[in-house]
DNA sequence: GTTGACCATCACATCGATGTGATGGTTCGA
DNA sequence: TCGAACCATCACATCGATGTGATGGTCAAC
């Protein structure tokens, strides 16, 4: 597909699709005319990659793992090397603990919205403190 | 404490802890002397506001959900306005995508590494695959 | 009272992600 | 053949989070 359908089914503007190229995130083939040719496969892989962006990872860290993610998981074990290996140990640890805080600030934004919800009706408060 | 205990508690530059203060996310007060005074329960508040940055949250965000967290929550639910609560509910929403996508992503990642590393040693592979 | 380590404000720069517009080529149907 | 709807590249602007430096006040120790 071109630029334009990628970007409607993603729901991402052209210039970033262009942008996410330009940071060596994606590669899409050229048509005889230049035109870009994006594969079936990049619509999730846009997706997949605005939300990583949404959660913080900035497209180099973002670069660095998109090739390890869901592969054939058979091949590629070749450009493992060791520099590569403890930088997605950092990174994975590093997004252990943006999950945690994101729960927990989740978590208590749930209670706070519970609790005023139960705070207007105060019959189907959810806890375990209403029926004593 | 003053501006510099707080900066090197928190590992975070001075800059920032005046620019938080100017988007509204602290208050600290002032000594006689204009120097800013912090209290001792800004530095988790600090870390806090740090964790929801690094994790994507703008500052505007992170101003409205902050007075919901970790308060004595018995006083205040005055201030909860329907479209307060609305941003909130969305917030959360979105959090929990940002929480989903994180975590599918992280477990990739750390398959991979198991698989690297049960790779290269294939004896203590935790998976079920490796005694037949 | 001077020095050095703090603090203040203010302005400007940078950086990454994104918006916007200028300019021009390609394709296709009226 | 013309115009609409795509596409291309390129340049510049914006926005939020940060870095950096200029300029000057406060205060404790010497």
């Amino acid at each position: 597909m071109r630029i334009g359908e990628l970007s409607e089914r993603t729901g991402t503007p052209r210039r970033l699709l262009r942008y996410y190229e330009e940071q060596g995130l994606i590669f899409p083939s050229r048509c005889a005319n230049g035109y870009r040719a994006y594969d079936e496969s990049l619509v999730d892989r846009i997706l997949q990659i605005r939300g990583l962006l949404d959660a913080g990872l900035p497209t180099r860290i973002i670069k660095q793992i998109l090739p390890c993610l869901n592969k054939p998981r058979v091949i590629h074990f070749s450009d493992a090397t060791p520099e590569m290996i403890a930088t997605l140990e950092d990174e994975r640890d590093r997004m252990t603990e943006r999950i945690e805080c994101l729960v927990r600030n989740r978590d208590a934004i749930a209670d706070y919205l519970d609790a005023v919800r139960g705070d207007k009706r105060p019959d189907a408060a959810p806890e375990a403190s209403t029926t004593p």
